[in-house]
DNA sequence: ACTATATGTTTGTATTATACAACTAATTTA
DNA sequence: TAAATTAGTTGTATAATACAAACATATAGT
């Protein structure tokens, strides 16, 4: 136990490192993780404001609501003002943002790919399950 | 296939993203996450010099002169000249750099262990095995 | 040996993602 | 209806990073 909570954190250490690393980290094709992201979200789960998008990746409203402001500024995104509440809205995924996101995803999946290329498929599937599963516990700190 | 590589590079966006959040991000105990690392490297692998561990960490040398020049400050490290080469140096950790490395360590793997604590154990065991192997493959962009 | 080139490191500058705080407008509550 | 709360935006500060310039030392070519 203490040993697989030792690679745990020092492998996670490094991936983040790796992964954030200013070279890897930016845009993938037109598209930064936290613009991936939100347009990932409204694709899935549908339209949504600021408040509930800063919610869903722990990042501060201000923050949320810049990236989505430069999503709308790109055409990926559009407004839809609250009908019951004057001061919020929604955004939505215009057709652009979708293409945007299938472009990118599918960058994403093929780096995912590359790295993975000798992996039984078993440990991809594995991998997958468990990195979700520590998502979804990882709220943590 | 595609399932699993699917999921694969969204939840690693989605970990980027939870982890990498300036409330997450910081300090764990004293060190943020690239000074955890050059510790735990130079503790590990011995005296380097900035290069070698810009090369590891995939940094700009000028970014870990910096990181490593904190670190000489704080006093977890030591510069100690080449003595075949006068412009170079290595870092080596001392005393109380080997402390602050033990204690963010354990707060870290503290943290991992909160999060992964109804986990089976054969769980995090394949976890930290297939992190460690995505990584040693991870340096593809 | 001398000059030109290359190398290891540090320092200057710009960019970017983020948080926090101040602000605006609209809504809800007392 | 006045006060408090809420959704969102904008201003400001901070921190990690890259890139470029500078500096000191080493190496190579002649």
């Amino acid at each position: 136990m203490e040993n697989s909570l030792e690679m745990i954190e020092l492998e996670l250490a490094i991936l983040i490192r790796r992964i954030t690393s200013a070279s890897g980290n930016k845009k993938i094709g037109h598209l930064d993780r936290s613009a991936y992201l939100i347009l990932h979200q409204i694709a899935t789960n549908g339209a949504a404001g600021v408040k509930s998008l800063a919610g869903e990746f722990q990042l501060d409203i201000s923050t949320v609501s810049r990236q989505a402001a430069a999503l709308e500024h790109k055409g990926y995104l559009y407004k839809i003002p609250d009908p019951t509440d004057g001061r919020a809205y929604t955004f939505q995924i215009t057709e652009l943002g979708l293409k945007e996101l299938r472009d990118d995803k599918r960058a994403r999946m093929d780096r995912v790919a590359e790295v993975t290329k000798n992996w039984p498929e078993e440990d991809r599937e594995v991998f997958g399950r468990l990195l979700r599963k520590f998502n979804h516990g990882a709220i943590s700190s």
